[in-house]
DNA sequence: GATGAATGAGGCTTCATTCAT
DNA sequence: CATGAATGAAGCCTCATTCAT
């Protein structure tokens, strides 16, 4: 086999190796998202991952430093998601009141009906873990939060009007992180009403553009 | 001694024995409520709770039927006292939109900055924690929202205004319990900010002032 | 009241005391039996016991010195009874076969089928259960095989025949006992076939016999 | 490494792996059985065990489902045993009288001697440990039971005669099965007279032979 | 890289027994 | 005598993590 051929054929294999891995680390992820949200986080031992994974316990450790690391990049992954959709709406309709309703109802009547595994894992089995998974948390309801107050601040100037007070916005964008929340723990988590979630996101949705126009002064 | 005497003697002790009994289940309640919201439900285990409240294991399998159980007298505990206070101010200022900013204030400057702890057992370590302690966190919740739902309907029938669909004022009520719970999560137990809090507490209200009239229609 | 008027309360209700002490004893004595046989031995608690006597664990602990007393009495109880009842079958037709054969149907016509939480206790929740209770079981098994032996050598002495080894008259009280125990465990414990007891029995014994026999030499 | 070596050594270690395994089960479980016969099944923790066998108290779990499955695991293990030499020497001389003592022999001569602890947790430390051992219990009795009901019916087949009853088989089955159980337990437990025990089986099948004879009829 | 047997600290819980009232 | 709250040793078992192969 000459030199080339054999780069190539390094190159492929190291190639596929990357490619197995990344994929083995995605089935992981899922498998640990299904157990998580059915189970819940404790009761799902890393030998039930490994089994429903198809997989040594060993190799769980090769690709996730412990259980907690575990679940705080399935946290992180979830998040990115979630951002990812709900941001791209806002940004899409910029700073208008309109941006507000249609990344809501992104977040309610398509995140939530597709991924209610998501939803549970993030709102339910990653709280009340611990230091760590709690930071991981922070973080990302940090970014939200900042995500929200600058969509506000963004409307605020086109709009040309003020919030009643400087900690207003963040008070804000908290209450509506709040709203997501509870609402799809509500009707989601407590009570699979996935049905009504189209017009319970309006009736949300209305409450905060009402909110928000509540704290706005000429 | 005489008869009489003796009754009395053994009715005292009998009382004395009861009061003890309850202060020593009130004893280990705080205990454990300190240690929860301090280290984590997780981390906090029967030894600890026991040496921190001076008493010993057996004892707290006499009060409690569990762990859980124990996590969940307290929750329901918790509950209660919320509900009384939040309570009361709505029945004081009754059917008034004012009942609505009273009753957060009371929760926010009074509840939350007295009771951190509470608020973190509550919204954190309690979440999470398998299916008995959920079950309990929904009970108390669904009475909150049943609350807030009767509040709203007493308001609109003072008012005289309907609200925009059937589930609004359900979906309001949600609303207002994410709010609360996410607020007190990031101004008491991620940022320790409960001097903001009065201030914080007066926009959510405002929010939610301008959210429930956005609902409302002639 | 005259100092003989006195005396004759005192006694009366010293013996009143006296009588309500024994049928406290019994009454333990008895739910024990009923709970030991139902749920084992290990599985009833102290507790579990007081609560079905209506009496406090602290009473159980008056009239027993432990857990194990209490089931090394009822075992001498039961034994006690089994000689009684056996013991006095045999005497009735002294020295005959026949004495073996009625001695036999007390035992599994009678006792068996009245008494069959006695048998459980006897032959299963009393065996494996620590050197005490073991030391109370040999004590009791060593007298039935005594009996026995007594019975054989009458028998012997009577028909004017030999046995066939100065061991034989031993070994074979202990077969019998052994035979009592099983087929009274395989037909009223492991399967409820006291229907069948009556013929079971008659089988049973008509084996002994043979046995017996075949062990004389003239 | 050549391919095949390597396949080569891959599966001698695969074996020795599979050969160590089988070891440290059958380590765990005669270590059981010293530490349950010389002190009792209840008296024996886990942790013991596991000192006694040089593992970790985990490894006793990785082996066995829990502290019963020990216990069945070791039980089965003694029946099989004892089934597989009794039944052998009955099969060697089939289907006559000498048949049955041959068994009787390699029974109390052979087993009994060899393996007092076997017989110990056989006959004593398995009875009254609850439920699921109980099931083992009766599982391997009716087994034993069964052989001996098809050892009588092929006998009486070849001698041409009849039992007494319909039953009289299985109460035989019963009967002998009652009769080993308890000289064992006399002469290995109770007392040890091991050495008179060529002398007592010798009696103790006499008798069995006379029973047998008393229950068939031309 | 993958495997899976082994580890062992530590958790929860039970329960026989005691003793002040 | 009776009560029943309190004790605490001790048991069983789980499970995250490691490491030799």
């Amino acid at each position: 086999m000459s030199e080339a051929a054999k780069n190539a054929t390094v190159s492929t294999s190291a190639l596929r190796r990357q490619r197995e891995r990344e994929q083995r680390y995605q089935t992981i992820l899922t498998v640990a998202e299904t157990l998580f949200s059915a189970d819940g986080y404790h009761a799902t031992s890393m030998d039930k991952i490994a089994q429903a994974a198809e997989v040594s316990v060993g190799t769980l450790y090769f690709y996730f430093k412990n259980k907690e690391d575990l679940l705080v990049q399935l946290l992180s992954d979830i998040g990115f998601r979630i951002r990812e959709l709900v941001g791209s709406e806002f940004s899409r309709s910029d700073a208008t009141m309109e941006g507000f309703e249609q990344a809501g109802l992104a977040f309610f009547s398509q995140f939530c009906v597709k991924h209610p595994e998501k939803i549970t894992i993030f709102f339910r089995e990653s709280v009340g873990q611990g230091q760590a998974v709690e930071a991981a948390r922070k973080k990302i309801f940090d970014k939200f939060i900042g995500d929200i107050v600058g969509a506000l601040e963004r409307l605020s100037k086109k709009l040309g009007v003020k919030f009643k007070s400087g900690l207003s916005a963040e008070v804000m964008a908290v209450s509506i992180v709040g709203m997501y929340e509870r609402v799809a723990y509500q009707y989601l988590i407590w009570h699979d009403r996935s049905g009504d979630l189209q017009s319970v996101a309006e009736d949300a949705l209305a409450f905060i553009v009402g909110g928000v126009k509540n704290l706005c002064t000429a």
